[in-house]
DNA sequence: ATGGTATAGCAAAGCGCTTTGCACAACAAC
DNA sequence: GTTGTTGTGCAAAGCGCTTTGCTATACCAT
């Protein structure tokens, strides 16, 4: 492998100066430059990243965090999808990544990283605290914490859920009700209330149930306690798609008709809504688009240490498929 | 961040001993390492992982390498599922992983790796060629390729194919085919061949046949166009889990019945398999398992960078579902 | 001409760790 | 006693890069 030695030599320069050349720490004679990145091809260099992490105390590694464990990045499909949107990302900004343990152990290995992606955090996240006071990057991504300085990136979740209850109520339905899960303080909670906002803006008599977990069966169960009441809702919105999948399983069971009789809404436009039978209308959220934001905030803070946090909104769309089409 | 040499000081030895404690590279005393040990813990000391790759020339990333490009994480639920299991195992071995872009463009930053990942390579793949040539580690999942120094790890397609026409005979089935792609060389003509095998064993008509790609929709009209047949199969296996729902799609429209009429199988046992209707038989891959035992053999080899590669082979089952279930 | 001010390049001192060549023991064997 | 033989520990030279203080040059305005 060639040196940084290498490329000074054959280009009749100091090492200074190549390392000014691919730092742009110091403005150099084009000249001088052009002949540098010449040299620097002729040779096959490429700057070693350890020798550069050693020297200036930053690595070019990007720790990542799930608040909820690494399980949770095989249970929901969300996860997975944005830990797919991490490693393109960061592949395209020559960045390697990290992920850290649920809980603070070993924060010294935190100390050069380039900045820290955290994944729907609670306000009392170790690491947040961590990081924080150590003065490194942190972006969110679900959840917006106040109080800490941290960058944030997120779906609408707010619009989306307007969205969806005026879909609601445009397709004649008048009773919805959301399934959730009380997950913490997780970016459900967030959607809950867009949830409840949106029904008294369109007049619609909301309800807000919580399932026990967010699997499929949970939701079939609370759906079917909640379709045996004398004044059943006439719509559920699903937390996440496959809780959607749940309450249709539920509905077929009880003879209900989707979306005559019930319409169901997801969330995720995982591959699930597209196959549901009937298809399900759902909120499409592009984890990986959030991911690939998240990593462009962090790529940007590495040239520029000095420019401030800042917050990032990817819009959510409501997708409407079969699943609430009562008319037309 | 405490250094080498303060943990030297506090326990009144030299750096060399201190790093021979850490890296086990010579034997020390046990009275002194306890020492040494004890002031590390002291001080919070961990060794820098820079300054240990610049002076080794060995770092603690793996290379990953997805031989159809980084697009298919999003398209194939297996390659996610791959990518989640591992980015788990490397955060187990304190391992922080790299994606290897799909042509060979800065080879030069794959030379410190730990080893690299190679996800279903062909035999032409140019990374392998390079690092092969450069003495590095490869572990291959998915194929494995004769000439090449490589270790390799997979599921065992074979026997789970056998497995699976042997449930079709059971069931009564006399003329099934399988719905693949021509995808280069991938695992799936591996499949392919288990498939054809199987059906002669156990007395079967089989047949392959190929859709135009990966999705749902190909193997749809793949099958309406099998299903047309004056002659049709009485079961169709698809090479993975969303192209066997295209079947069932296909089948409903022409009013045949599953599994009575048709047998379906797909493959990977993801989310689908489970809330599609009627539930489906599949083979139940675990990418997840997959990765960590690639990841394990990369850590192996790097305490013992002398062991020789070696084969795996994880173990494939048969999800009998719905879909098959003619008899009983 | 003359000072002042950028600009461009150099030499050298690290960053935190590994590793080699030596030295100094302690212990055995003859 | 000398001579090996291990077992332990040390000092110092890097690994490849950044960065600081300094010098040399060029260019402007007086």
């Amino acid at each position: 492998m060639a040196t940084i030695k290498d490329v000074a030599r054959e280009a009749g320069v100091s090492t200074t100066t190549v390392s000014h050349v691919f730092s742009r720490k110091r403005q150099v004679a084009t000249p001088t430059a052009e002949a540098v990145m010449a040299a620097a091809r002729r040779l096959g260099y490429v700057p070693d990243a350890a020798a550069r992490t050693l020297a200036t105390g930053r690595s070019t590694i990007v720790g990542l965090q799930f608040e909820m464990g690494e399980d949770a990045l095989l249970l929901n499909p969300f996860f997975g999808e944005l830990l797919v949107g991490f490693a393109a990302a960061s592949a395209d900004f020559g960045f390697t990544f990290k992920l850290l343990s649920h809980d603070l152990v070993n924060p010294g290995q935190t100390d050069s990283l380039v900045g820290t992606v955290v994944v729907d955090p609670t306000p009392d996240n170790p690491w947040i605290q961590y990081l924080s006071s150590h003065g490194a990057r942190i972006v969110t991504i679900g959840r917006f914490l106040g109080g800490v300085e941290t960058s944030w990136v997120d779906n609408s979740h707010h619009a989306a859920m307007l969205e969806v209850t005026r879909h609601l109520a445009e397709q004649g339905y008048r009773r919805p009700a959301m399934i959730s899960v009380r997950y913490r303080m997780s970016y459900l909670s967030d959607i809950e209330a867009s949830f409840g906002q949106g029904c008294s803006e369109q007049g619609l008599q909301g309800e807000l149930v919580y399932a026990s977990d967010l699997s499929d069966s949970a939701a079939r169960r609370t759906a079917l306690a909640l379709l045996g009441r004398s004044e059943p809702p006439d719509a559920i919105v699903g937390a996440i798609d496959h809780m959607a999948l749940g309450v249709i399983h539920a509905a077929d069971e009880l003879g209900v008709e989707v979306p005559r009789g019930l319409g169901v809404v997801g969330a995720g436009d995982t591959v699930l809504a597209q196959h549901a039978e009937p298809k399900l209308t759902t909120v499409k959220v592009e984890p990986a688009a959030l991911a690939s934001e998240a990593m462009r905030l962090i790529h940007e803070f590495w040239h520029a240490p000095e420019l401030p946090d800042c917050c990032v909104t990817l819009p959510a769309r409501l997708i409407v498929r079969e699943s609430t089409s009562r008319r037309r």
